[in-house]
DNA sequence: TTATTCTACTTTCATTATGCAAGTGCCTGT
DNA sequence: ACAGGCACTTGCATAATGAAAGTAGAATAA
């Protein structure tokens, strides 16, 4: 793990998120650890997107750097890693939500429960607070 | 302009997103449309991120073919083209929205007004209201 | 104890994307 | 007619991505 100071092309809000997690990728691993409950490499390897294994270590480790995701290991198996969100990958979740919310509107064949937009609909600042608690429960 | 019917690696709606707009340029592209005003070619070019002039193209064209964005000629100078937003890019307002409150929060050397952010934490859902109603009016 | 499997990565190399610099071609104003 | 503005294109070097195979340490089975 190397540090490296990193330089913005400039700091704008919009920049400084898409340096940090803006690639075809990043926004798929906070989403399995955010929305799937996934914690393992081997999950994330799972996915129906099909990340490479080079880039998924690429990208755990930026992660990582960026303070989003932590890492540690697993006390019941000592050759696995639980990989985790920060307050700041959390804080990732309105976010996320509002990109769900216009995913699904504009695919039309979007995976999208019904459900999740009518909870979206209805009362998101709930719909957060449930999820991040659901979150919580899993982590016991 | 070709037409290619896209294949997405999976119809999860935070991929959706992903692979319609979740490269480095595209998002500074719709910022600058949302947030700053611009409409032409030219004025993308000056902003701070300096996007180099063959990536600008490419973006513009993508946008316009995701239905992000149209172009049209400028009636007053037949050389030039008007870019703006189409009501599916406009509706990406309350994600970017959040998206700049994260990196406002998160990067100390943020270059968003504080008064964004008290209008956002204030009542957020004006804030797009009046956002949207000010880009309409700037369109006359 | 030895062998096999799990788990999390690395490495290699071909393909693709990016970025700088320079060039093209169509208006437009003088 | 000509200079300049405007929206791109093109060429080429460099960087990022992706598929496949390889590595290393811990756990489990024989």
């Amino acid at each position: 793990m190397k540090t490296k100071s990193k330089k913005y092309r400039s700091h704008c809000p919009i920049n400084f998120a898409q340096e940090t997690f803006g690639d075809k990728w990043s926004l798929l691993i906070i989403r399995d650890l955010m929305f799937k409950n996934k914690k393992y490499y081997g999950e994330f390897l799972l996915s129906d997107e099909k990340i490479s294994t080079n880039i998924l270590a690429d990208r755990l480790e930026k992660l990582e750097n960026a303070g989003l995701i932590s890492k540690t290991i697993d006390e019941e198996n000592n050759s696995r890693k639980i990989y985790s969100l920060t307050s700041k990958g959390l804080d990732l979740m309105p976010m996320l939500i509002e990109m769900i919310a216009w995913g699904a509107k504009y695919d039309q064949d979007t995976a999208t429960p019904k459900s999740f937009i009518q909870q979206y609909n209805k009362d998101k600042d709930r719909l957060i607070r449930e999820l991040l608690k659901r979150l919580k429960n899993n982590k016991i």
